[in-house]
DNA sequence: CGCACGATGCGCT
DNA sequence: GCGCATCGTGCGA
């Protein structure tokens, strides 16, 4: 099973399962070191393999961040140790992923808020239909948004609080090509901390949500 | 292309 | 009640 994981290739290069030392840095950094790392899922009919292209990091003392008060029932597991996962239900129909950050008890995550399908398009397709009112999609309208690419990863609520370094939902790394620009802006679609730089996306990217 | 708005359920004051 | 780390549609430029 393990080897199956490990020995998984790509064009661009051999994947490496990410382990905890990539996420003992602050969590600005993760948000960034992110991009370019691949979030695979493994299902029965086949694998899914989309690469991060766009994320936002919440903080501590973070007017936007769902952790600003304190600890409650939902935000529990952005409290938890970095490298899980923290699912969350919002505006009545919506599921978005972050991946834990910072040291444990922060209170930190990171929004994944696009991907560049690598692998699994035509399942990635139906997955949105059935999730959608759309039913047609184009390649770039798969997994550039937050919520969209929960829904093409086939990513359910119960991952909430589970690890990302192994099992069949994990990240994975590939060497990024050193062409591609880093942009750092102000994040998406908050009311609170619009002030803070704290989106990273790959310039020039087509599958970021929006410049 | 941009902007406005409705859908729809839950957490929190 | 209010607001929400969103999406899709519809309209106008």
């Amino acid at each position: 099973m393990r080897r199956y994981v490990n020995n998984l290739k790509s064009e661009k290069g051999r994947y490496i399962p990410l382990t905890k030392i990539f996420f003992q840095c602050d969590t600005l950094t993760l948000a960034e070191k992110l991009l370019g790392v691949c979030l695979v899922h493994r299902l029965k009919e086949g694998r899914l393999i989309g690469r991060i292209v766009e994320t936002e990091a919440y903080l501590q003392k973070d007017p936007a961040s769902h952790s600003f008060n304190g600890k409650s029932n939902r935000n529990a597991p952005m409290f938890g140790p970095p490298g899980r996962a923290y699912i969350y239900f919002t505006y009545g129909m919506h599921y978005c992923f972050n991946i834990v950050g910072g040291e444990k008890g922060r209170g930190e995550a990171v929004l994944i808020r696009a991907l560049e399908p690598l692998q699994g398009e035509a399942r990635m397709r139906k997955h949105r239909a059935q999730s959608s009112s759309k039913k047609t999609f184009q390649l770039k309208e798969l997994c550039n948004g937050p919520a969209k690419l929960v829904q093409a990863m086939g990513i359910s609520a119960d991952r909430n609080n589970t690890s990302l370094l192994s099992g069949s939902l994990r990240l994975m790394s590939l060497p990024r090509a050193s062409s591609e620009a880093v942009v750092r802006a102000r994040r998406i679609g908050i009311s609170k901390g619009q002030k803070h730089p704290y989106r990273f996306y790959l310039k020039d990217n087509p599958f970021v949500s929006k410049k």
